[in-house]
DNA sequence: AAAGGAGTCAACCGCTGTGTC
DNA sequence: GGACACAGCGGTTGACTCCTT
């Protein structure tokens, strides 16, 4: 039988059971959460008929993992969750279960739909394809180091308002970094330590007191609007950026063009392996965790555009610019 | 206030990989 | 080695909510 066929079958085996289908009720959640305390998680097919459960073992893993799993976190993805995203998925492509690795708490299926929703609809309304390279470098030249500029920012006010009362305490520069978020909490990236916050060897936790950063702690949780639009402004043409001058038309505030802000500061991790990822935190020049908590300038004159039409039109009109050099 | 459109996200579907007999 | 069941993945759908007109 091949792989259609054994599918049609196990289809039909399910058409015969009258499996229920939809949206869970309270009753079959508790039944499931239930049933695991007990006996644990895994063959879930029979899982399900020992439950009482009417549902596929598929159904019910997906219930189980998605939603039911103590350690499924909630809310909106965080700024430094969006970055990680953006990272990941410009290395590895929609391996949502792989980037979701890397996010804990956070699950593929809510990854993809955080990058279908939003990434994907500003490729959209970008008029470009969201994996052309247009939109990539867009997404590593701007919209990556925006966001880390806006976590610096956090941070600082974060840090300013308890500066008074909190010592911070930083890991091992050789194996960990750390964003100082709100709450004086440190968001670490720690590639060796694997006896906390339960993540598949490479860590994203908060050290301070072993929760995660949340959307209702962090400072700088995603608002509901756009962010690319937001902070859109297409690609700069001029190699010389890339290559570290200052001193374009492009970027208002000569600030964002320095040396510090150049995009391969945070994000040239070309010729890394998958399995190297950990390895980024040994290149301290290509490191941007360190480089988040290091001084930052900042400047919103340009990325502080709003998401009216006429915001967006002088986006598309820049891009249209940077692209033919004229309007 | 109502209708329609847009956005969000839980759940499903089809397929592939893997383990077991 | 083949058949089968199960686990897991990525793509898609549809119900619900929110926003705009």
């Amino acid at each position: 039988m091949d792989e259609k066929g054994r599918s049609l079958k196990n289809n039909n085996m399910e058409d015969e059971m009258d499996l229920k289908r939809g949206p869970w009720t309270a009753e079959e959640d508790f039944k499931l959460i239930d049933y695991i305390a007990t006996h644990g998680e895994g063959r879930w097919n029979s899982l399900s008929r020992c439950a009482g459960l009417q549902r596929t073992g598929k159904s019910c893993r997906l219930r189980w993992l998605n939603y039911l799993r103590p350690d499924v976190r909630r809310g909106n993805i965080t700024l430094e969750e969006q970055l990680m995203i953006l990272e990941l998925h410009s290395r590895w492509g929609n391996r949502w279960s792989k980037i979701a690795q890397y996010l804990p708490g956070r699950t593929d299926n809510e990854i993809k739909n955080y990058w279908r929703t939003r990434v994907q609809k500003h490729a959209k309304q970008l008029k470009c394809d969201v994996n052309s390279q247009q939109f990539k470098d867009t997404m590593k030249y701007l919209w990556m180091p925006r966001l880390v500029e806006r976590i610096q920012s956090a941070s600082a006010s974060a840090s300013a308002a308890a500066a008074a009362t909190t010592t911070a305490t930083t890991g091992s520069a050789a194996t960990s970094s750390c964003i100082t978020t709100s709450n004086n909490q440190f968001m670490t990236y720690d590639y060796n330590n694997n006896n906390n916050n339960s993540c598949m060897g490479q860590q994203f936790g908060v050290m301070s007191n072993n929760d995660y950063i949340t959307p209702e702690n962090s400072s700088v949780a995603v608002s509901p609007v756009s962010d690319l639009t937001e902070y859109y402004s297409a690609p700069n043409p001029n190699p010389e950026y890339h290559s570290g001058q200052v001193g374009n038309s492009y970027f208002p505030d000569q600030n964002l063009v320095g040396p510090q802000m150049l995009p391969e500061t945070y994000f040239d991790y070309s010729g890394l392996l998958d399995e190297d990822l950990p390895a980024m935190q040994e290149q301290s020049n290509l490191n941007w965790f360190d480089n988040i908590n290091g001084a930052a300038s900042s400047s919103d004159s340009l990325w502080n555009i709003g998401e009216s039409d006429e915001d967006f039109w002088f986006l598309q009109q820049q891009q249209q610019f940077n692209n033919n050099g004229n309007f």
